[in-house]
DNA sequence: TTGAAGTACGAACGTTCGGTCGCTAAATTG
DNA sequence: CAATTTAGCGACCGAACGTTCGTACTTCAA
């Protein structure tokens, strides 16, 4: 009944841990997350699930790089493909907007949670999180450059703070759908990143 | 030694208590706020410090207060004589934003920290930052609505949708500044905050 | 067939958590 | 001056925390 069951079985567990940890820790944080909640919930014992990570860090750590996996997938990936510059500019601002309609986590986006939860700490996870969201940032940063030398965007435009605009709304959309109900933040929140972007609704859709 | 000192030293050290709760809590959160942590930073014992709230999730609730009171000072008060309308709007974003930049607490905005803590959670705090974000976002909003029919803004600019923007705008700063170092940050968001409300900035100044 | 590697268990560890209790002593009230 | 109130202390509780350890068992390689 007990004891190993097999390789597969076993990055199963693994994967099984990182995704109940994300969905705990979206609504609890990161640091809420505990290994006993963790063990219950997936009917483990607490040593069976620190195992698979050595330490609560470390299990911290890997629950950042499954998130930050996960929206790189429904965020970026539906993007790829589209030509650099506006065009998938601004498909990112589609799809980012739409994953925090509905991220599949329980308690909203994860990335956007934990920048806020960990942005006053220091150690290894703050680390992690600003090379996570630095990476983020320079894409956009790119992709509105390249925008703005092939003359999809005005060329006054200043990236960064538009990147930061971008990010600050995607953020926004949690707290204005839980704790207020808004239901449209994430249209409201589209709108207003076309705005900065100095785009017309035309041309975005 | 020990003993009461006197009513207004029990003040005292009530306000005291709710500074440093504030201050640990901006850092780490109302949840990762601990009585212990606490007693022991004000070289008190624990049962002195919940003395004074009766519970833990009491000291949350009367931190929260606490700091919401220092955000109207902060924020509300220095443009509480100005003009209702526009005038006295793009006064609050410029306070807002240089609160945000230097809110007097360790961690950056107590208010933004905590809604993306508790955004996701239930019961009485989830509750009372309801009210507390709930209330300031009307007041945003009635004077949006003034300065529309005063003819100060566009008529179709949607109120909901600019409060939203401006909240998210204003909140984004804490991690910008925290998580990148982003000293810019504050001049990003007062820039995008007068974008959104469709305001020139000549007529900003 | 035997041995090594790996997975999970259950029990225990020391610590810290929020909270309670009885007490002391100063301030307030009469 | 006596009685009441109250701030604060120190000791303590049960529970939960992260972590370690020895053990059982399965799978895979030699």
């Amino acid at each position: 009944m007990s004891g190993r069951r097999s390789v597969a079985d076993a990055l199963d567990t693994r994967a099984a841990i990182l995704r109940r940890a994300a969905d705990i820790a979206s609504v609890e944080g990161l640091e809420g997350l505990t290994i006993g909640r963790l063990a219950a919930d997936l009917e483990m014992s607490k040593s069976g699930v620190i195992g698979h990570f050595g330490s609560k860090e470390q299990l911290q750590l890997a629950t950042l790089d499954h998130a930050a996996d996960l929206f790189r997938l429904r965020v970026w990936e539906p993007v790829r493909h589209l030509r650099p510059g506006l065009e998938r500019l601004l498909g990112i601002c589609a799809s980012w907007t739409r994953y925090a309609e509905a991220p599949g986590f329980a308690g909203g986006c994860f990335i956007a949670e934990t920048s806020f939860e960990w942005d006053g700490r220091t150690g290894p996870v703050h680390d992690a999180l600003v090379v996570v969201t630095g990476r983020w940032r320079r894409t956009l940063a790119a992709e509105i450059r390249t925008a703005i030398a092939a003359g999809e965007l005005a060329a006054d435009l200043d990236p960064d703070q538009a990147v930061f605009g971008l990010e600050a709304l995607a953020a926004g959309i949690n707290p204005a759908r839980q704790l207020h109900g808004e239901t449209q933040a994430p249209t409201w929140a589209l709108r207003t990143m076309h705005a900065i972007l100095g785009v017309s609704p035309a041309t975005a859709s």
